[in-house]
DNA sequence: AAAAGAGTAAAACAAATGTTTGAATACTGC
DNA sequence: GCAGTATTCAAACATTTGTTTTACTCTTTT
């Protein structure tokens, strides 16, 4: 991405990151990443100790440069109403998976996540104590605000779920959704109006949610 | 699974589609293939041509398996009512991708599903137009007949999407949704409720997202 | 300017992995 | 029962790959 002077680990991390998110952990030579860097081979274990440790790294990395970019509560103040909340929210979520300023559509760096979700190796609970938890909070406390009630941890978690689910899924699956429905995909110019699809769609899903189980536990 | 005797072949195809859905293609090397299903390696590089055939067979046979257990119009009826219908395939996709008759919520071999998606395979064009394309269709129609009109492919498209992405990221995220909210981990006991609660989330999103177009639209 | 240390480079090592080979064994049709 | 085919097996081969070693260069410190 950056093609400026960088320092030699600098620029093992930012390829690294590609590198590991388009392969995998185990498909990702060293060898290739040095290439892709102009770095000696060796010079990934003197910074990085092994494989393991720079993909720590790397993964580490990842999250930072996401959630420091798009933080979760971006453009939430206190004063903001719920409804437009979960727009924040969910508009974030789309342009720190999505946007090449994020990670890029988990076509590079960012598909790392997904495969962390799919398969969490030890380096991923650090992340997830540090990051994901909080960011889940959130969105838990957003839906609370709009739902006007707090309806307990059954409901609430699989309406973040599903919410955080179709976020998810468009990063996921997009080279499958470019394949069928490519008018939708997830590519830069179409992440507005998909944020905002999704929000009225969650926002549609929780009226009706809390409508029946309103009508239920009364 | 099958403890039964089986053909060489057969046991060769069940064992390899847990171990390439947990460890990835890559990772998996055809010893470990051949020591679980106790087979020579020579055999699988005979019945299936290399590893790469094997891993082809492998993807047809599991989607076989999920979508004849599990068909996509499971327990739909010409004279079903829509909002049913969705009932029915949302319920199916949980047991197709959940369930242990299934994919075994992708923590066996219907990982695979998942790491397909991420990042298609030649393998995986095959498996697209058989089974994916019929089911996308599927859905769309539904989602027409519970909107009593066809809003066009920007409308239903995302609609079909969010309804499938709640359904596969429970699957594709069980392990973190185990950690982070075990109560509603995707596990044999839940699927009814938790297909239950995507219904109805879902049912809210179409009738929002239908009254905004409409009143868009007129 | 000399010494020390951090960073980089090329080559070598050892383990693993996909594939092939050629012989041995089981099965099938006549 | 036998020829012919299909299948299984053990061993070997050629690459690939993570890691280490050793030497070299550059910067910083004294």
């Amino acid at each position: 991405m950056t093609e400026y002077p960088q320092t030699t680990k600098e620029r093992i991390l930012e390829v690294a990151g590609d590198i590991f998110g388009k392969e995998g952990f185990k498909a990702t030579t060293i060898r290739r990443i040095a290439g892709a860097a102009q770095v000696n081979i060796a010079a990934i274990n003197y910074h990085f100790r092994d494989k393991e440790g720079l993909y720590s790294a790397v993964l580490e990395h990842v999250f930072h440069i996401g959630f420091t970019r798009f933080p979760s509560k971006m453009g939430i103040e206190d004063d903001t109403l719920p409804e437009q909340q979960l727009l924040f929210f969910i508009r974030g979520m789309f342009y720190r998976l999505l946007s090449n300023e994020g990670w890029a559509g988990l076509s590079g760096r960012g598909r790392l996540i997904a495969r962390e979700l799919l398969a969490p190796t030890p380096a991923f609970e650090a992340v997830l104590d540090k990051y994901i938890k909080p960011h889940k909070d959130l969105l838990v406390s957003i839906i609370i605000a709009i739902m006007g009630e707090n309806p307990g941890p059954r409901i609430l978690l699989p309406c973040a779920i599903s919410i955080i689910g179709q976020c998810i899924y468009y990063a996921l699956a997009a080279p499958v959704i470019k394949k069928i429905a490519e008018e939708n995909a997830p590519v830069e110019g179409n992440l507005d109006r998909l944020a905002e699809f999704v929000w009225l769609f969650s926002l549609g899903g929780i009226e009706k949610i809390r409508q029946k189980t309103s009508c239920v536990t009364r």
